[in-house]
DNA sequence: TATAGATTCGAACGAACGTTCGGTAAATAC
DNA sequence: GTATTTACCGAACGTTCGTTCGAATCTATA
């Protein structure tokens, strides 16, 4: 679970043989260690200047390695990008099925959700950010794999938002309320200050309250103030 | 309330005399009209590509103007991407102002809010999206202009927030709320779709009941489900 | 210690960038 | 109808961009 354990190797000018690495290779050579310290690297300046406005020259200086080194770790500009996106959205992913496989009541997993999500983001900060950010930056095929993965975790919340409406029979839809909670948690990068607000596990707490006191209450008995309804 | 009632007018080599308009001048001169269609040019680009992304060549493309010509009507990028976010910005306060005056129940007004901001938001996707992706990409006096803006509308939204909870006697962490709410209503810039999602009206009651549902539910009496008090 | 591969570098490539300059055409004022 | 300002343009400026190349230096093995 280092930032590199992908299948970069080799990058260019490899005559023949094995092309990626098989997957699931534990492998953590010296190549290995390396880009992901640079993968570290990169993820703070393009969190800091953007992607676009981030050069390769500021990674190089970042990481006091020389501009022409960099590229023996990766291929391109664009792959920096696609590497860090992939290992943050993978390892988020990993993680909340690690910590949804012990839990069955449908709010609490909601809430677990919630808090990885949280936890996470907080603790990655600058990934995070190049994550949400740099959104449609991607062309082609690796924008296309991304978004498939990003469509796989809002697939995992919209299943278990789901789950809740069964449980307790109610009526809201799925979609807005995995889009709003995607709002609410998502937009934190762009406020949270961690000598004054609070942690992750708290901030998870008040914003599941938030988040379920809305849908729990909303889809019952359509129940509306009168000022909405007029 | 064209996109360029603003001061901006002799850009360049002005000997001497009025520098900037007076504000509160009316005046829709053809300068101030051609300057507002490049305005909504500049944001649809700044949208697409981003702010650093975006080159003053794809602008000449799109504006159907030569590259030089352009800065006959401002100074540089950077003040592009300022008057397209302060533009915006108060186009927004203004309108909510507006619509606020003659409401006074806090739940209705906050309702208010929220469909002012989503109305804006759907009808002005270009220019909303450059508000919020590039938060701050301004520098210097710029910037500090735009951060107070956006710390007057914060304010706006957290005193709207604080007279429901005194009239309902709640207890809840209005930072908390405010940021989640933007959090809920800024993200829809990244999903909306308008052949799928209903339309702001209906998106703004929509979320406004999850919202206030559990608002008005979190800071009652403090309950919490078991699994989340465990 | 000799050999081979992995790692790193200085220097440069062509392309694209934001901006400027001198001048022409169109609109306005007298 | 002439003079003056406004609107616009082609061409270029200097700089920075992502990337490449050939060579130098490490590292590990035999």
């Amino acid at each position: 679970m280092t930032l590199a354990s992908v299948e970069t190797r080799l990058p260019h000018a490899v005559p023949e043989g094995r092309k990626g690495r098989s997957a699931s290779e534990p492998v953590d050579s010296r190549f290995d260690r390396r880009l992901a310290k640079v993968l570290q690297y990169a993820a703070q300046i393009f969190c800091e200047k953007g992607y676009e406005g981030a050069s390769m020259r500021d990674l190089s200086r970042a990481a006091g390695m020389s501009l022409a080194g960099l590229y023996h770790y990766f291929e391109s500009k664009e792959e920096l990008l696609y590497l860090i996106q992939k290992h943050t959205f993978r390892t988020i992913i990993e993680r909340l099925h690690q910590r949804l496989a012990g839990a069955s009541d449908p709010e609490g997993r909601i809430r677990i959700f919630i808090e990885n999500h949280l936890e996470y983001f907080l603790a990655n900060k600058e990934a995070v950010k190049v994550l949400t950010h740099e959104d449609d930056t991607l062309k082609n095929g690796r924008g296309a794999e991304i978004r498939a993965i990003k469509r796989e975790y809002y697939k995992i919340c919209l299943d278990l938002l789901e789950d809740l409406r069964k449980e307790k029979g109610l009526q809201f839809s799925g979609r807005l309320a995995v889009l709003s909670l995607f709002g609410m948690i998502n937009w934190i990068y762009s406020w949270h200050n961690p000598r004054v607000d609070a942690d992750a596990q708290a901030l998870a707490r008040e914003m599941g309250d938030l988040f379920l006191g809305g849908v729990l209450n909303t889809g019952k008995g359509r129940r509306r103030s009168a000022k909405a309804r007029a």
